[in-house]
DNA sequence: CGATACAGGACTAAATTGGTCCTGATTAAG
DNA sequence: CTTAATCAGGACCAATTTAGTCCTGTATCG
């Protein structure tokens, strides 16, 4: 299986979360009590969204998180390259001189690029509103479905 | 990045091998030499994607593999399936019956749903012939060039 | 009958990733 | 002005996953 990273996975939790309730700002802990994340998980994907220009942040006490754009303004494939990295299969393909140095090996650039930009397009239609759905969880303290589970919440592993 | 199994990476190497010489067939250590990929991983690959369908065995003295298809018939999506499992960025969409017992928490299986289709497609219409490009490699013994990239030749890393 | 080559699994080692913690800078509130 | 809250930015450790090796058995050709 192709993995998708599972702090990509979190991170599209935790945004979720903060899309719901626009115009405030979000703690961390909050992030961290709402989502069932870690909140030093939740800190560190923060610290890599906020660069990224995803979300933005306000130091201080009363700071927080929030939201750069609204949730239908953000694609998956922007949270994934942010957190994961371009989206590429080959690594080889990533900046376009060749580093390969096997390039007599590696005449299969092309088929490769070609299903690169597939996937790219692909993640780049769906936007995290389109992953959201009706708003159905974290309504007040967890439930006991919570813990059925293996845990949090965010899909468990990822493959392409 | 959404990494791409670096054995994924060496079935085409090596399968691309096999492709060039049809009606022949090929053992394990004369794969291993051609591509440079060692011939123990050579060994691994092949039990994988001979119960696969992909390529065939004969057992005994001049034994070997070959492949079980023409290179234009056998797609991308079938060797990244056989080696990586399915095809598909979240597990918990794989079977299809949701083990997901947060499903209040993954209302957003829809969306990688959608995803996943996208990338399957991609992959199926690339063949393993599309990624050979011209017959350029492995002509005589490994050059000097060989040794100057991380090694083998197989694109280096991988990430969707 | 013997040599060759695949079959299948167990096992070890290495790389990546996930997760934690610490120290410092910034800002609001009292 | 002082204090408390909160983000910023690393370094760091642990655990999972993946890559790679080896061993024993079985089939087939010469």
């Amino acid at each position: 299986m192709i993995r998708l990273s599972k702090l990509t996975d979190y991170a599209i939790v935790v945004m979720s979360e903060m899309a719901r309730h626009v115009g405030t700002v979000h703690t961390v802990s909050h992030l961290a009590e709402r989502t069932g994340v870690p909140s030093p998980t939740v800190a560190k994907l923060m610290k890599t969204l906020t660069p990224a220009g995803l979300t933005t942040s306000h130091r201080g006490a009363a700071g927080g998180y929030a939201l750069s754009r609204a949730a239908d303004a953000i694609s998956i494939a922007e949270i994934i390259t942010a957190l994961d990295g371009p989206i590429a299969l080959t690594a080889c393909v990533e900046g376009g001189d060749s580093q390969c140095g096997v390039q007599r090996l590696c005449p299969m650039r092309g088929g490769w690029e070609k299903v690169n930009s597939a996937i790219r397009g692909a993640l780049e239609q769906v936007t995290l509103a389109d992953m959201m759905g009706p708003p159905a969880w974290a309504e007040g303290p967890p439930g006991p479905l919570d813990s059925i589970g293996a845990g949090p919440g965010p899909a468990r592993r990822a493959a392409v």
